[in-house]
RNA sequence: GGGGUUAUAGCUCAGCUGGUUAGAGCGCCACGUUGACAUCGUGGAGGUCAUUGGUUCGAUUCCAAUUAAUCCCACCA
């Protein structure tokens, strides 16, 4: 007899394994020679700092896998991802921040510059995505790691293997410049805001004024690095002067009308002026038709020397002199409110300016044909298959990859030059001289794109590109654990570089989870305050709880809310779990003998191993197709509806019974099923799992390292179940009589059952008399006198008698058994209409119909009872 | 504009390759503390499976269209 509190502790329970865990060795295990299991490396399943609930999502699947797949004996990896890993270092970072005195203004600023190039030397190559976001407080975003000095040649060697095959290259390209910050920002860095503006409508005029054409802009100052006017090709106004030129007010310069599709007729006046410096799809225009590129603004956003009399001009400034001017110059036509949505950086605000630059690009198309192949042969699996949708329409679609970012933290590109020949070397160490010239070399400022050292991490995480035991061991892995959000950035980055590098896809299947968001659906995010710290969850209601809330009731890939209530509720279940143990362990002895025999089972005790077979067979079949929710939801089932509320139940009777060998049996049942339970549920709450399973008898070895347990193939108790449905069934129609009439639970009654095959039920009394209040039962196939008192009940197998002369109104149970009656004539109706429709017959499945034809004979035969018994009340 | 996803009980969601009396948790109603558990038990109410067509012997499930949400990408002179 054990002693334990009535209520199950997680807190304590949490420490004591987290803590043993740890000193075993069992999280960040390093892959040991002998490759056993025990070499994959799983996190910690408590959660350390404070992460964003996606990650927590991300953290417990890929736990919850690797500890399935451990006890099936697979073998998995687990690595830190981009955003779990150096939290330590970021630590430092932001302390360093913090005693600077650095704050949100300094960010962008020249000492934090300063400050953040000297770390970068510091820290090594941290790859900090948009570290502007961090220093803006010590709150930061966890959307960076540490790479140590192994992943940083994996970066080099790749971009000069790359460069040196030509697929990477250097070209113009338009970014988002903030004049104010003085930095690029990518484009989900600015923040789009409505404003009240204008049109400016302007009279672009031919060289000899035989013809004009007229412009609207919301933007008037950049016509200074107008290089064109274009017209929809289509478009009968302007047909006969495509290829002609106009003359570029104030400038005077002439420039071309040419036409281009980009152009809508129905927009504006139909011609628009062309600035490739300084607007995307100029840009884009531009380089159809071969434009030159006037850049007119500095970093400032004043006017440069291209500018003419505009130059030192603040952009504002300009913008009011030269509609002045065009005024003044009889060129502006026209001038239109506009409201429309400008461009700002998200930090300052300041309105931002798109402007032409040099960026690194890598031509992809080469490279993503291995990699869509490795997906379209099923080397690569996406779980859900969905998810391999965007994968195609992405990859087939491929665009050159702009990899230069003008960010302060990241891996530099290792591309040098020289200022005194001009000379461009890639090198994989920074040269001391100019090879050519012998002159001094500048490293080029710029640093890679995440998602470039990010794509590299299946090899590069494992010591790539030495030959190491742990890359040769778990490249390529088995499963990757992701959100569906980074499938384009980061997965198929991932399987192209594999495919490049290593020559085979990084992993063989891809599980795709949704996104936590909060009880309103929204995303959690900081901004919005409505994040929810894992630890506080933890702290309230557990580990377990958290995970095993975070892994039910939602389906592979789709998102899912947060609520309180879904948690507690897995609290709740925790305590099931735990209280079962708790009378388990109560009332076995110390050496309990867990040898089942199989001679001593009973009708019950068969039916709970038959199904804890069963579901030993469906959690796995679920598990193995990566349906956690379903392997869930079913070993919660089976735990608190049929062990807790039937077995326990039925237990008790021979546990407190004088049967010496019935009592050895159903302990050493209770035993075998709640231990294998655990089993079953260990992936999805680890602490109360190894908890109970370690206190049962005959466990001092961890569940992890147990052997996942195994299903049998035939259902050798069949026998016994089919008779088990029909005693559950008999209890609940008892209790529901019993409620129906209102008699009082302490109220004892008796009861006759009719059944075709007594001997079958025989031995089953004493559940009835525990489970439906009953004090007094009689099994056998004679259906003897019926009073017009007893009430009868209807079940398939069975028919049973209650006599409960005081309390039953004649009249309500002639209703009651109408009402039954119509309910299986609704039975026999449905089944019928099947059943005589002849196509069904002949085209259905036999087992269907053979199901159907079966139904049909039940309904047939409860009618036949319930009309017998109507008649006897009628009489 | 291109590509996805979703629509099932009051709420949040399951329902694998078409055949179930359509399920769970929470919430709600009634009853209940007999020795694992009130973080509990027993019973109950509650759904025309978004709409309309089609395929089929049979559609919540497959197909098409519609409506409404939502995400990614591209774009907004």
């Amino acid at each position: 007899m054990k002693d334990m509190p009535k209520v199950y502790d997680h807190e304590s329970v949490e420490a004591k394994w987290y803590e043993k865990w740890e000193s075993s060795g069992y999280f960040h295990a390093k892959p040991n020679p002998e490759k056993t299991p025990f070499t994959i490396v799983i996190p910690p399943p408590n959660i350390t700092g404070k992460l964003h609930m996606g990650h927590a999502l991300d953290n417990t699947l890929q736990d919850a896998i690797a500890r399935y797949k451990r006890m099936a004996g697979y073998e998995m990896l687990w690595l830190p991802g981009t955003d779990h890993a150096s939290i330590a270092t970021e630590v430092k970072i932001v302390e360093a921040l913090a005693a600077e005195g650095l704050t949100k203004k300094d960010v962008g600023r020249e000492g934090f510059l300063k400050r953040a190039w000297q770390w970068r030397e510091e820290y090594g190559t941290t790859i900090v995505k948009q570290l502007r976001k961090m220093g803006s407080s010590c709150d930061w975003d966890r959307e960076r790691f540490t790479m140590d000095e192994g992943c940083n040649r994996a970066v080099v060697k790749v971009f000069k293997s790359l460069y040196d095959k030509k697929l990477i290259y250097r070209g113009d390209r338009i970014i988002n410049w903030c004049p104010d910050c003085k930095t690029a920002l990518s484009d989900a860095e600015v923040e789009y805001e409505s404003q009240q503006s204008h049109l400016w409508h302007i009279r672009y005029d031919a060289p000899d004024k035989s013809y004009s054409i007229i412009v609207a802009t919301t933007r008037p100052e950049t016509m200074l690095g107008d290089t064109a006017v274009a017209v929809n090709p289509e478009d009968p106004r302007y047909k006969d002067i495509i290829g002609k030129t106009v003359v570029l007010p104030l400038v005077n310069r002439e420039i071309p009308i040419v036409g281009d599709e980009y152009c809508e007729m129905e927009f504006g006046t139909g011609a628009v002026k062309i600035t490739p410096a300084h607007d995307p799809n100029d840009f884009e225009v531009g380089r159809r038709h071969d434009l030159p590129i006037i850049k007119v603004f500095d970093e400032r956003g004043t006017i440069n020397e291209n500018g003419g009399a505009y130059q030192g001009q603040d952009r504002f400034e300009c913008r009011k002199n030269i509609v002045k001017d065009l005024e003044a110059s009889g060129n502006l036509v026209k001038i239109e409110d506009y409201t429309h949505n400008v461009g700002t950086c998200y930090r300052c605000h300041t309105t931002i300016e798109t402007i032409v630059s040099k960026q690194w690009f890598v031509d992809m198309k080469p490279l993503t044909e291995p990699a869509l192949e490795a997906v379209r042969s099923g080397a690569v699996k996406f779980i859900p298959d969905r998810f391999s949708k965007p994968y195609f329409n992405w990859m087939e679609n491929i665009r050159d990859w702009c990899i230069s970012r003008q960010l302060w933290w990241g891996h530099r590109i290792p591309v040098y030059y020289c200022d005194d020949c001009g000379g461009t070397f890639c090198e994989e160490t920074a040269p001391e001289k100019c090879p050519i010239c012998g002159g001094k070399l500048r490293q080029d400022e710029d640093v890679l794109d995440t998602w470039f050292s990010s794509g590299l991490w299946p090899f590069s995480t494992l010591g790539w590109p030495d030959k190491t035991e742990e890359l040769d061991y778990f490249y390529p892995t088995t499963t990757l654990v992701t959100g569906y959000d980074i499938i384009t950035f980061w997965v198929s980055r991932m399987i192209t570089f594999g495919m490049e590098v290593m020559k085979k896809p990084p992993f063989a299947n891809v599980y795709i989870h949704g996104l936590v968001r909060d009880s309103q659906g929204r995303k959690m995010s900081k901004s919005l305050g409505n994040g929810i710290d894992p630890l506080e969850i933890i702290e309230k209601y557990g580990a377990d709880p958290l995970r095993f809330s975070l892994v039910t009731g939602n389906s592979a890939g789709n998102d899912m809310r947060f609520y309180w209530e879904k948690v507690e509720s897995a609290r709740n279940f925790c305590n099931k779990v735990y209280n079962a143990a708790r009378f388990v362990l109560m009332n076995i002895p110390e050496d309990a003998d867990t040898h089942i025999r199989e001679e001593l089972l009973d009708t019950a005790d068969k039916w709970i191993l038959s199904r804890l077979n069963e579901i030993t067979r469906s959690v796995t079949d679920n598990l193995e197709g990566y349906e956690l929710n379903l392997a869930a939801e079913k070993i919660y089932d089976f735990i608190w509806s049929e062990f807790c509320d039937w077995y326990i139940e039925m237990a008790k009777s021979a546990l407190y019974g004088e049967d010496l060998d019935r009592k050895q049996t159903v302990c050493a049942v209770l035993i075998r099923v709640l231990s294998v339970s655990m089993q079953l549920l260990h992936p999805f709450m680890p602490f109360i799992t190894e908890e109970i399973y370690q206190q049962l008898p005959g466990h001092e070895e961890t569940i992890m390292l147990s052997s996942w347990p195994k299903a049998e193939e035939t259902d050798k108790y069949a026998r016994e179940c089919a008779a088990m449905e029909i005693i559950m069934e008999l209890v609940k129609s008892i209790r529901n009589i019993r409620a129906d009439l209102k008699v009082p639970p302490a109220q004892r009654i008796s009861v006759r059952i009719v059944s075709e095959k007594p001997e079958e039920l025989t031995g089953t009394e004493g559940y009835l008399l525990k489970l439906a209040g009953v004090e007094k039962t009689d099994i056998s196939r004679e259906r003897g006198t019926v009073l017009k008192s007893d009430v009868h009940l209807v079940c398939n197998g069975a028919e049973a008698f209650i006599p409960l002369a005081s309390l039953v109104d004649l009249e309500k149970e002639r209703e009651r058994i109408g009402k039954e009656i119509e309910r299986v004539q609704g039975d026999i109706a449905r089944a019928n209409a099947k059943l005589s429709n002849e196509k069904f017959v002949q085209k259905a499945p036999e087992a269907v119909v053979n199901e159907e034809r079966r139904k049909l004979q039940n309904a047939a035969d409860m009618l036949q009872k319930l009309q017998q018994r109507l008649q006897t009340l009628q009489d």
